[in-house]
DNA sequence: CGAAATTTTGATCATGATCAACATTAGTGG
DNA sequence: CCACTAATGTTGATCATGATCAAAATTTCG
């Protein structure tokens, strides 16, 4: 059986390319040694900054998973993004931060006070492209997120999240999620208990498979790009 | 930090806010005369850029509204954003539009080449910062609208917007809707039936009147804060 | 004025939410 | 290592919100 083979994986989790790969060559503004950072590991569930602080720092995931999110006042909670390994955040304009940013496993970023990157945006033009692209980047972000929360059925969110986690966790066709059913029904916009079924049903079809419940094989990528619309 | 000089940017953050007031002055970059800029003038309907078009142009609205959507492959809409007199749009980075962008009533627009201020960007940090302003202002929209499409209710989807539309259009508890029913809905991630159907019932308590179907009286703005969450 | 488009309203239906119970997994201390 | 407990996840039953289908009313525009 399948849940077998998966079990028999490693016994250490692996978390697809992206916490394996050394992210030293990747990190945020690595040809700029002026710029001064700094590594920060937060625990899980440890809250990284909060809606309405003040933005001080730009952050960068080196290894981990956060969960960037926004409460209304009955504490219905939307999550607006996950930041994975590589991910930048924390780009606000203006003087605060408009979403409150959290650990969701041990994560360790690395972070560049604010004030350095605008000096250097200033004097520098690849600071500031490099600024550009990634604001670009989360506004794109942004953008598939609305149609996915304005127009796809409950099927098609899971199966566009599941392809998501599959291309920025591994592309490999197998990963393990970071995060909880919770966590990734207050992404999609749904219950939990609603994103519990339709992972059991893509299993009853086999389009996925699972070993425990963060582990995801992904046997029939087609099948789940054609339910995507 | 940053977003600070932002604030402090030679620049006006408040573009014209109704469509009468004059927008000359407001205008795009009007402090760099070495950009060139054109007056553009789209019919009701009509196409300014679609989905996946090279991205050529940066846009101001200088008076009229457009809506900027994406389609699914069944037809489905979802409109990201309107944009309405002083606000910008098209600041795409990478070669293509991610969505289509069609005038909703007759609109002229301010046009830059985009490549013309790439270049002053790079030369002058005050159009880098500008531009950093515009796609973050942009970010926060999105960001505000990913929370009312996962999380609020109908009603709670419509009131906040008309408190958006009465704030951006006029401020005045008063102001004529450039958009129909079903663009309202698309927006909104619903059906058109369910928008006249929570209008309607505003209407029917008293919280809001209508004169013709286009313009809109909000007569107890209190009632319309407390139901947004 | 007349035709087309838009909007409203009503009736019914389906999707996903909610409530509830149980199962499984992870974490903790003996 | 196991037992115990808390946290997380699954499944079932029922409900409510908003979608869908349908028709009438209103507005817009040629």
């Amino acid at each position: 059986m399948l849940s077998q083979s998966l079990a028999q994986a490693p016994v250490r989790p692996h978390w697809g390319r992206t916490l394996s790969r050394e992210p030293a060559e990747n990190a945020l503004f690595s040809g700029h040694p002026e710029l001064i950072t700094t590594k920060m590991t937060y625990g899980r569930g440890k809250r990284i900054f909060g809606e309405g602080e003040t933005a001080e720092y730009v952050y960068q995931v080196l290894c981990g998973a956060v969960r960037s999110y926004r409460l209304l006042s009955d504490g219905r909670r939307q999550i607006g993004a996950f930041r994975l390994a590589g991910d930048a955040f924390g780009l606000e304009s203006g003087l605060t931060h408009h979403a409150t940013a959290e650990a969701v496993i041990e994560t360790t970023v690395c972070i560049i006070k604010y004030r350095s990157l605008e000096l250097a945006a200033k004097s520098d033009a690849a600071v500031a492209c490099e600024l550009w692209a990634m604001i670009a980047g989360e506004l794109r972000g942004a953008e598939d997120h609305i149609v996915l929360l304005g127009r796809k059925s409950a099927a098609q969110r899971v199966a566009t999240f599941l392809l998501e986690m599959d291309r920025r966790l591994a592309d490999a066709g197998q990963f393990t999620l970071p995060m909880s059913r919770c966590d990734i029904a207050d992404y999609l916009g749904l219950r939990l208990e609603t994103v519990s079924r339709v992972v059991s049903q893509l299993q009853a079809k086999g389009v996925v498979a699972l070993a425990g419940r963060r582990q995801i094989q992904l046997r029939d990528r087609a099948r789940l790009a054609e339910m995507d619309a």
